[in-house]
DNA sequence: GTCTATATGGTGATAGAC
DNA sequence: GTCTATCACCATATAGAC
């Protein structure tokens, strides 16, 4: 694998676990297997180096939500397959989590991918929901923007329950709870 | 106002903007308007002091939560009083801020208040929910917990929405979302 | 392209005077 | 109790050899 790529992983890798303060050009380095220089050469610091690692993780993260809404099955189906997709709660999200870092959101290089990504999922999820209501499956009258806002918001702050419990118990629940509330949400 | 309570009260403040690893002690000096010795005299270092900020906020927090579940009304207006309480969006939570640093989380000292306040804010709506269904305004059958879980994970998840876009307004939207969802759960 | 050496400033804490 | 030194180490980057 070229350095480069080597140094973009290291750094998506790093970004998740620890964010964008606690994440050092050295820690990089080493978890590339790179030198000081090295890195220096391919990218102009660290901000720029973060940038390159949170464009992709934002495009892989919209990949996998997309093939979930994308998929076969009434609108309910389509949000409950990306609600329901399994994850490892206690890790969180690569790009929600960016969001908590002051560096991060001051900087509108490392804001915007996080910013589109997310305002691209509720978009995507409010379409879905359109698309029920217009198919007379979901009850109209609710704003599906809101919907939408509200179904991301539970699996991004899910990730808040579960690190805070060191559990992914609440998770699940938080889960299972918007899950429950939309089904019911469905027409007789 | 005394030495303790300045720097515990600066601490509070920038644990909320900063989070725990962005917070130095030399800042948390200078807010307070103390000196390096007068800090290590009260406190035993940045974790002990941190500990103690973190309590302070959990009990407000608490409180805050508290004043509106416990107040008059149904089940479904005293959990919309709490989604809708006026917040500053982009600030986010003070405590659910912090499940998101790893040190935090690695120390038990650091995440128990976190754990606890909102383990506690899920039981407690978890009980007005309950609540709502034993008096028959809201619909049997969901579990308590889930539907709690999911509501606190809409205020989490708002918070992180609301940072990515610099504006509020997800926050808003993805709450108005989980109040017409909740509306639509009583029994008519 | 990659490496090592070096620089500047911040972090988290200790020592000891006052 | 509070202050000013001082410390060892890390963060982020630059310089220049190879």
């Amino acid at each position: 694998m070229a350095t480069q790529d080597r140094l973009i992983e290291s750094t998506q890798e790093l970004l998740w676990e620890r964010g964008y303060v606690g994440t050092s050009p050295k820690a990089i380095q080493q978890r590339a297997g790179v030198g000081q220089g090295s890195m220096y050469h391919h990218f102009e610091g660290k901000p720029d180096l973060a940038a390159a690692a949170l464009r992709r993780s934002a495009e892989q993260m919209r990949a996998l939500a997309e093939a979930d809404l994308a998929g076969p099955g009434t609108a309910y189906e389509r949000v409950a397959s990306y609600l329901g997709r399994e994850r490892d709660a206690l890790r969180g999200c690569r790009i929600g989590r960016m969001a908590q870092d002051p560096e991060v959101v001051a900087d509108p290089r490392l804001r915007a991918p996080v910013e589109e990504t997310l305002g691209w999922l509720r978009g995507r999820i409010a379409e879905v929901i359109a698309e029920g209501q217009a198919a007379g499956e979901l009850r109209p009258g609710a704003e599906p923007a809101d919907l939408a806002a509200a179904v991301v918001a539970v699996v991004q702050g899910g990730y808040v329950l579960a690190r805070a419990a060191d559990s992914a118990e609440p998770f699940e629940q938080a889960v299972r709870g918007a899950l429950a509330l939309l089904a019911a949400h469905r027409r007789d």
